[in-house]
DNA sequence: TTTGTTGGTTGACGTGGGTCAACGGGCGTA
DNA sequence: TACGCCCGTTGACCCACGTCAACCAACAAA
């Protein structure tokens, strides 16, 4: 077994091994204090001793595969995970075989909140590429949020945080027309990009349209002919999946003022 | 001053008062353990000793008369509400005046969750009716919610509810037909009047034609269009606000067949 | 290299629901 | 009891987006 030796925060992370067998990333444990997504996740603006207690709270980590489940809807509920890399989908399906994705979700954030209610999931989680989540058992949550002060606290606007979203994609979804629904998410994924410390003006969309389409109540085509669109009006490059921003303001200024919408 | 006395749950609620001056309902403090409504607001599936506590928790109740608000837009975050008399709605709006109904709410339901993580409301709550909520300060939430076992739970349980609530509500702006989202609608509204004991098959809405088109992303016309429609059916009956479900089996199955669908 | 498969683009056409407009009934106010 | 306003209904018309279909590019497997 490898001994593994955790420093918290500001010393550096030191992990002595003496492995017989290869480690697996797999069965190592994560640690809250170590990682460089502190600002986007669950520990956001607790203090270094709160961060260190932290650690005891989350499990293993676990790795998806691309377009695999980290849950399906049905699946019992016993824990949320926070995305250490890559990125998913949530999405919820009628009988007849309809699907409405419900969200995309990046490093940081937080899944499987929508299970807690009825303790068990209500929606699915398929990875869009190879991706790893910290998983967080949520009794051992429940526990420890009674003793860290800032965790109850923290969580409480994580999952208020995902009610302010869902309002949003209810606006989008209830009252805007197709190029401005295309142009919110753009503008959406953008920002997203940017708190990550990626370019806010370039990115690689890791869904299909077929899949904006659904998140944005639109059909494939419509996603496709809107990105065209704005490509011939000069507000932004797409080639596939690849996405250039070349006018935000022109993208914000489509959304404000309506052209005649519903 | 009155002299009140509560006892809890089991025994019968008496009020002793030596009032000077009319008592208004307002001044009075709500007491979770005599509620009627604790099978359907936050204190459900707490023990008898636990709602004791919430009793402290429970702040003073506040009227709101019809078409008035709860709460605004950009409003610091205090508190949340349940509701213990009449409805509401909460909307967000756009710059340039576009209104998205995001929910309606009836007795027992949480009012004022989006404004945890950002500490300031992110939505408009209008009552549809005269009205009246109990208050209940966010931060005495937070305190007992480290003391109260259940309380801790149960909240977080109803944040989850909404988050799930949510998810239905994009799966029908997302990919429902117009007369789909209205069967769901009252389906909805059916089942939540049963859960308070009211009829399952004869309601009045509270809301008009333009706030239910809101919510349902169509416009109150079409509303209005697929109300008759679905009376010419013998689906329902309607006449102004006042609906009953004649055939609720028949609009379930509207809603799981898809007629050619988005 | 070829071939199959999946994802994306584009065109032609159809339609569900938005728009505009007229009208009528319920209800609150005087 | 009458007035006025909001709310709801209905019809005629139109357009944004869905549907259907052809085609092409990217990528993976052979």
């Amino acid at each position: 077994m490898p001994t593994l030796a955790f420093f918290c925060r500001g010393s550096r992370i030191i992990v002595q091994m003496r492995a017989s067998v290869p480690i697996t990333v797999d069965g190592l444990k994560s640690a809250c204090s170590q990682c460089n997504l502190v600002e986007l996740c669950l520990p956001f603006g607790m203090s270094n001793a709160e961060l260190c207690r932290l650690d005891e709270l989350v499990g293993a980590r676990r790795k998806v595969k691309r377009q695999n489940n980290l849950y399906r809807a049905g699946d019992p509920f016993e824990a949320i995970y926070a995305i250490r890399a890559g990125s998913f989908k949530t999405d919820v399906l009628l009988e007849d075989g309809r699907e409405q994705v419900t969200g995309f979700q990046m490093t940081g954030e937080i899944l499987g909140l929508d299970g807690i209610s009825t303790e068990a999931h209500t929606c699915n989680s398929v990875a869009l590429e190879d991706s790893e989540v910290c998983v967080i058992a949520y009794d051992k949550l429940e526990q420890m949020s009674h003793e860290v002060e800032g965790l109850q606290l923290q969580f409480h606007k994580v999952m208020s945080r995902e009610i302010v979203r869902d309002h949003g994609v209810m606006m989008l979804l209830g009252s805007m027309r197709a190029e401005e629904r295309l142009a919110a998410f753009l503008l959406n994924m953008s920002q997203r990009f940017t708190a990550r410390g990626f370019s806010p003006s370039e990115f690689n969309l890791r869904m299909t349209r077929e899949e904006i389409g659904s998140y944005l109540g639109l059909k494939l085509e419509t996603v496709s002919r809107a990105f065209s669109r704005f490509q011939e009006d000069g507000l932004i490059s797409v080639q596939q999946k690849h996405v250039q921003l070349l006018d935000p303001a022109g993208l914000k200024r489509l959304i404000q003022h309506q052209h005649g919408a519903r």
